[in-house]
DNA sequence: ATGAAAGCGCTAACAC
DNA sequence: GTGTTAGCGCTTTCAT
């Protein structure tokens, strides 16, 4: 069932029904209506292959997540779906469960099918990507940094902002005893992360002890090791941290989640302050303090750089490629304990 | 960069590049790294869009799930995918958020896509998808029930050997006033959930009371709401429930949260039972006992059996089409008060 | 074993 | 405003 089988139907040439189907408006209205006649009857659909290799586009964008099985991720992708839907586009998936090789395939599979754009939301750009050279003629977008490149641009997230508060928040409630498990740091966000941490400590003039900046992984397993490293390596209970920062959501369920192992109330004994702001951390028990950096802004932002790349025609005024990020008071948080 | 420029450069015809490409045995090897040579060196990827339009396959098959923020889901998908890289294919993802509308847009544009078949794993089979007569020529795979068709086929879930264990479990630790917090009744998953649940309470010999089943939505915010109504309908904290069963993990969630709303003590106070075991679950406060459904066994089975009626040629024998559940012994149920 | 050429379904340039 | 037609990049007979 083709172009073609319409054409005859409805008694025209293809190029007419081609241009009925795209809307073109040099189209006779009495025509275009036997046309969709026709069409709708027969349940015709254009063959997007057929169409992607006259136009050399997809109307597909690539989307590459690290890890679609923490919520921060979903969020993201339902967001950025919308907005795909919206504009008639379709994405590709890949969750690269961190792994580069897997993240280098993923790319080539894009390139395949000769994606209009991918944005990449592994938030640390990988070099997988910099260095494929059938990238160049692609429209990429990283979060935070970005090869230098023409087609390339990135999101830049303004971390520290959100951590200032986080601290100063923390600060106000007298803690001066605070840990902060990070996420892997080969990940240059994790890394940002970090930096903002300590700038707001300092900034709040309060002591960063070595020993309480610990690496996490962004898992909720991590978040767990993290915490029991900090009581193993302090058994006086005073000596111990009387809040943690952590480097994202999972991070610190699981610091919550070894408190409940090791007996520890929060925010009683200690507070906890998370960052991402997923869904779920409003249904935490108790309810997670944390910096909410908005997963349907950064869907937005991401949609719309790739979009603007990739069809000139698009009239929708860029938005900036900037994201903020500020402090969500819920009650894992509370004064120190003394 | 096409398959005449790697056919000159490497002095040979188009089908025999096509042949290298695709391994077809019959390319003498000589030739056959000459075109390799120029392929890597120029880094030429095969345009999939031609491929599909002559082959009439496009090696992808469509994932379509309710709910991508639901944390059940992006373990499908997750495991989804990985089969598929494994064999691959590509897949296309949409999440409908439980849109009739947007389901039937999505089987759209996978007909464009001319997928090889498509996955629909809403847990309720949608007219959207039956209706449509594109859809009689792909292969379609649904979760507990099919429309009668040649393509179509379904997994079969037995929700009844978990949720029996569920029961019993409880009626051992001496409950008797159990309530039950259902998924949306429209949902059939949702409904042959709700009768395994009056199945095994009878099996138990215990009443059930019509006030102590309530509808919820699968989703967080319905676990609070349900557990909220039950508190409110009995006053008398002696005629409460004493343990809910729950139709999904999210709705337990809820169920736990509003319980510390109302200062309830899981699981002294109450105990509660979930449905999926989202790999969140053993991570809630405190662990949550729930009916196991495992995610990865149901991608594989939806993936497994997409891949032998899109390819017949491939040799993996097909599994069984069934999937059992079990109960897993958490810490969010304990005896019953008194 | 290799090459020449037809054609997959569609769009766009061009002619009318 | 509508039709004719030449490809888009690839696979696959069919010759050789």
């Amino acid at each position: 069932l083709n172009i073609r089988e319409i054409a005859k139907r409805a008694k025209v040439s293809t190029a007419t029904v081609s241009r009925t189907v795209n809307g073109t408006p040099s189209v006779d209205p009495k025509l275009a209506r036997r046309v969709w006649k026709v069409v709708n009857q027969l349940g015709y659909y254009p063959n997007t292959h057929a169409r992607g290799l006259v136009s050399g586009r997809s109307r597909t964008f690539g989307i590459i997540v690290s890890e679609i099985t923490n919520p921060f991720f979903p969020e993201i992708v339902q967001s950025f779906e919308n907005i795909a839907v919206q504009h008639n586009y379709e994405i590709l998936l890949t969750s690269t469960i961190n792994d580069p090789e897997r993240m280098k395939l993923a790319v080539r599979r894009m390139i395949e099918r000769r994606v209009d754009g991918v944005a990449v939301m592994t938030f640390g750009m990988e070099e997988a990507l910099t260095s494929d050279p059938h990238l160049r003629s692609t429209p990429l977008v990283f979060v935070d940094q970005s090869p230098d490149d023409e087609r390339s641009s990135h999101l830049h997230i303004d971390y520290l902002h959100g951590i200032r508060q986080a601290i100063a928040h923390l600060a106000s409630l007298s803690h001066t005893r605070i840990a902060f498990v990070s996420g892997p740091l080969n990940l240059p966000s994790a890394r940002e992360r970090h930096q903002a941490f300590l700038t707001a400590m300092r900034e709040q003039a309060i002591r960063v002890q070595p020993e309480f900046v610990v690496e996490g992984d962004h898992t909720m397993e991590g978040g767990m090791r993290a915490l029991q490293h900090l009581a193993a390596h302090f058994p006086h209970r005073v000596l111990r941290p009387t809040a943690v920062l952590c480097s994202n959501d999972m991070t610190a369920i699981g610091v919550m989640r070894q408190a409940y192992e090791l007996g520890l109330n929060i925010p009683r004994d200690l507070s906890v302050i998370g960052f991402d702001d997923i869904r779920l951390a409003r249904f935490l028990i108790p309810p997670l303090t944390t910096v909410q950096m908005s997963q349907t802004r950064l869907a937005e932002l991401a949609f719309h750089a790739l979009l603007s790349a990739a069809d000139p025609s698009d009239d929708t005024p860029a938005p900036e490629h900037r994201l903020e990020t500020c402090l969500i008071y819920r009650r894992s948080t509370g004064p120190a304990p003394k």
